[in-house]
DNA sequence: TTGACAAATCGACACATGGCGATATATTGA
DNA sequence: TCAATATATCGCCATGTGTCGATTTGTCAA
């Protein structure tokens, strides 16, 4: 230890990891998961995220508080409906990261299930 | 509902985002992030991962035993000493994703960036 | 204004997790 | 055998998180 000699090892600076950190504790959860993947592809309000999501719509706004708290999505009120859309370009990047380490490569619709 | 004019949405299996999930709850932490950096660049035993992240040997091993249990390490001996390795090809593109997402683009070691 | 819908918040609970000290196991060399 | 080094495990405790029911706030239409 405390060699001359350093190791050719090309690390990230702590705060990085630990902002990368906080985004990947917040994106561990398959519903949120789907919330982005599906914000992905389109700008919604709430109850049809909830819809799409099949979950109580009170619960969506909890994930949703959660993901806009830290700074993942962002919010705009048309009428009594409030849209939800992306805010951080980690997250598509985070969920193509997703899709192409998935078993079946992750490319194809879920057609081939018999779910959904 | 039941509009004609469906969107293309194209969606992960739920059993897929589940196990990205918990991938991504394990890795959700700025210690196993750099356990893993480092791993990437080279197969070490326990005390230099220790000294590296500047960490207890136990914590260590701690962090080491759930990385080896959801599958994403693997562990040989030799001798005194184990060493332990990346066994899952997930990890090496989630760093990848982290490192193309960071602010200063994270290419760079932390000792160049005094400026600016 | 009222009523209906949409979204957000609050309080409480069970459960999982991280961090820590102490201890146990495994291997090598004397 | 024993001692030293290297890993691994155990028990405890504080904290964080997910989930749920109930309630509140905001908006529109009549």
């Amino acid at each position: 230890m405390g060699s001359t000699q350093e190791k050719p090892v090309q690390l990230l600076p702590m705060g990085s990891l630990e902002a990368a950190a906080e985004c990947l504790k917040v994106m561990a959860h398959p519903v949120r998961l789907r919330i982005v993947e599906i914000l992905t592809q389109a700008e919604l309000p709430v109850h049809e995220i909830a819809n799409l999501c099949d979950l109580a719509p009170h619960q969506t706004c909890e994930h949703l508080r959660l993901l806009k708290g830290h700074g993942l999505l962002d919010s705009q009120r048309r009428g009594r409906a409030v849209f939800y859309r992306i805010d951080n370009p980690r997250l598509p990047m985070l969920l193509e990261c997703i899709r192409r380490t998935c078993p079946a490569g992750g490319n194809e619709s879920a057609d081939d299930r018999k779910r959904e």
